[in-house]
DNA sequence: TCCTGGGTTAAGTCAT
DNA sequence: ATGACTTAACCCAGGA
């Protein structure tokens, strides 16, 4: 028994190549290549010749055993193999189930990422959307009270135009007689219409002529609409006529002094009012603590004849012009009017027409086509 | 040099 | 007629 034992433990290894120590019981194994008939080893026990000379005599004492011998080590081996597949299953289960995870991870990950990031641009869209809202908003309010401030003008300068042709003059002073050629010497003394056209005419163009231009072209400007639309002057005077109504204006607001409502004497007190007003409204806003919203800042009901000067109205008063408030630039664009001899009716409501363009209408009367130009800008942040 | 603000003055306007 | 108010025209100083 003990040398069946040693003389096929060498050969052990090549039978169970899983098997790492086999047990001395099943020490006697024929290898399987040995069986040149291929059966099962247990079933034919004396076909292993390495046993038959060691164990002959035991060979018909004891089958019974070498078969159970047999089954008991196919049996362990059966085992072994089963539980290294069950082993290597349950791993790559494991695998898989781990590989599941990061994949899952990864993807609620990505997830996150994306709806962060589509946050992100939801939140960036929103601000968009109510900045351009803003704009807009600002944009309308602007043309709003432009249109409404301008109505009253329009409408002056308008029916001063057709008094001109009838030979109706509303002016206090008178500009002439009926028929009157337009482009004749107006009187030293400006009727209100002229006044008011020329404070118009110069708060629209105060825009074109902010900055650092040379002025001479802005009056000279002025005095070609102003001829335009009937009024005689040429650049220094309507210059003088400015500069002497604002000082006017200035002496009574400082002196304090207070005018009757009805006053027939300075009825372009109202025009200038209100200018000075949106000037110091501006100059307020435009200040770095008086930013958006200006609707909180800027009070637009106040009537600055009533109110005692204060610094904002003072500050008004001495701004310079690049401080002051920005008018839209009326630019005349394609002029068609033929001015050769023109001093019938439809001409003279051409011109009538061109000056209610000119307050930002947007008619595009006959013959001649205006353009009203909004420069929009911000100061200190503010849209204005 | 140009522009602007301020001052001045004579003259016109208007209410009383 | 008178005084207050308003305006045209001129001048000057200061700043850019």
């Amino acid at each position: 028994m003990a040398n069946n034992v040693n003389a096929t433990g060498s050969d052990q290894n090549n039978v169970s190549p899983i098997s790492v120590a086999a047990p001395a019981v099943m020490a006697v194994p024929p290898p399987p290549v040995m069986n040149h008939k291929r059966t099962f080893p247990f079933s034919q026990p004396n076909m292993s010749g390495s046993t038959n000379s060691a164990s002959s005599s035991d060979t018909d004492d004891e089958p019974p055993r070498k078969k159970k011998k047999w089954e008991d080590f196919f049996g362990k081996l059966m085992k072994e193999v089963i539980q290294k597949q069950e082993e290597l299953q349950m791993r790559f289960l494991d695998t898989l189930e781990r590989r599941e995870k990061d994949r899952v991870a990864r993807e609620e990950a990505w997830r996150a990422q994306e709806i962060v990031k589509m946050n992100q641009e939801y939140e960036m869209l929103v601000k968009e959307r109510s900045v351009v809202a803003a704009k807009d908003a600002a944009i309308i309010t602007f043309l709003q009270k432009l249109t409404e401030k301008n109505s009253d003008g329009l409408k002056l300068i308008n029916n001063e135009a057709k008094a001109k042709l009838t030979g109706k003059n509303l002016g206090s002073g008178g500009s002439g007689s009926a028929g009157e050629n337009m482009l004749s010497p107006s009187p030293s003394r400006w009727p209100k219409a002229e006044i008011k056209a020329l404070i118009t005419l110069r708060t629209q163009l105060d825009l074109k002529y902010q900055e650092n231009v040379p002025k001479g072209p802005l009056w000279e400007e002025i005095s070609a609409l102003m001829r335009n639309i009937g009024y005689n002057r040429n650049a220094k005077r309507c210059k003088e006529k400015w500069e002497n109504i604002n000082k006017y204006y200035k002496k009574l607001k400082e002196s304090n002094k207070k005018r009757s409502e009805n006053s027939k004497t300075c009825s372009y007190f109202d025009q200038l009012d209100a200018i000075y007003r949106e000037k110091s409204n501006a100059i307020i806003v435009a200040q770095p603590e008086n930013q958006w919203p200006p609707a909180t800042v800027v009070q637009e009901n106040t009537p600055a004849v009533q109110q005692p000067v204060s610094t904002t109205d003072t500050a008004g008063f001495g701004a310079k012009p690049e401080q002051q408030w920005r008018l839209p630039t009326v630019v005349k664009e394609t002029p068609q009017v033929d001015d050769q001899g023109s001093d019938n009716e439809s001409k003279a409501l051409e011109r009538g027409e061109m000056g209610q363009m000119m307050f930002g209408s947007c008619v595009n009367g006959p013959g001649c086509v205006f353009v009203v130009k909004i420069e929009l800008r911000t100061y200190g942040g503010v849209l204005v």
